[in-house]
DNA sequence: GTTATTGCAAACAATTTGCATATAA
DNA sequence: TTATATGCAAATTGTTTGCAATAAC
């Protein structure tokens, strides 16, 4: 399971590049690993936290974050509301997009391999080695 | 030409939702008019306004980029700096992406028909009228 | 022991808002 | 004349940081 591949990497990855492993960071890295497959925010990852004992203090949560997003763990968003937003990023590569409905904010994730292959082209034809991509789609259900 | 185009159809629109033709947001409106083609920020515009004279409080500068967002005037990014950036929204329809060079930071616009094709479909597939999109690559120039 | 990590609270930066004044209609 | 728009400064909000205490190695 992809939550599962994503911990163990995540644990591997903080080690190699020679974190300790702390109750703060742990906590928020499981948190992820549970929970943080579509776009948390920094806040709700802190209440979520604070809903279990000790644990979670907005100064932990979002210097790991940071920590996870330099190793490129995490994937952020900034959605116009002014709140950053993360979700965990597949080792392997596989990776979703968001729709959001205009009407009432919701969020659907979807693939498409078709928008992924013009996204390469659009690299070659640059000139560009492509690092990462987002794609937001806003628009209403077809009534 | 596009800008002129854009800002005769802003002028239209801002008269047409009944609101005033005032110093302020006209100063705001002209300059997105001749600078504003591409990733603006609130406290750019602000200073462009100020080298010229009496023109350009910060709290106008933001009223009216709402007020422009909102008519669907203008574009809004919220690139991962916190801080959002805002360009003219083109009235045909036509429009850009954008590729921030994952080094410099600088950013480049593109525009693809076949990206194009590609969200439309994913549109259809999923049964909602899109109403925008915004894509943002990231990578650095290949050696 | 030594060094990284934590948590609190203070500091920050972008953006928003209250309010009295000025201005377009 | 009347409602809208302005500008200032104060308030808000998400995020960052200094620092002394704590925990990992």
């Amino acid at each position: 399971m992809t939550r599962d591949r994503w911990l163990s990497h995540a644990d591997e990855r903080l080690r190699g590049a020679g974190l300790r492993t702390s109750a703060g960071r742990t906590a928020v890295v499981e948190l992820l690993a549970r929970d943080g497959d579509c776009l948390l925010s920094a806040q709700e990852l802190v209440d979520r936290l604070r809903a279990q004992p000790g644990a979670g203090s907005t100064a932990t949560v979002y210097r790991t974050l940071e920590t996870l997003h330099e190793l490129g763990l995490v994937r952020r968003f900034d959605g116009g509301e002014g709140i950053a937003r993360y979700e965990i990023a597949d080792p392997s590569g596989e990776h979703h997009h968001h729709l959001v409905d205009a009407d009432t904010g919701e969020v659907v994730a979807f693939e498409d391999a078709e928008l992924e292959r013009a996204i390469h082209r659009i690299g070659e034809r640059l000139g560009v080695r492509l690092t990462g991509h987002d794609v937001i789609l806003r628009g209403r259900r077809a009534s």
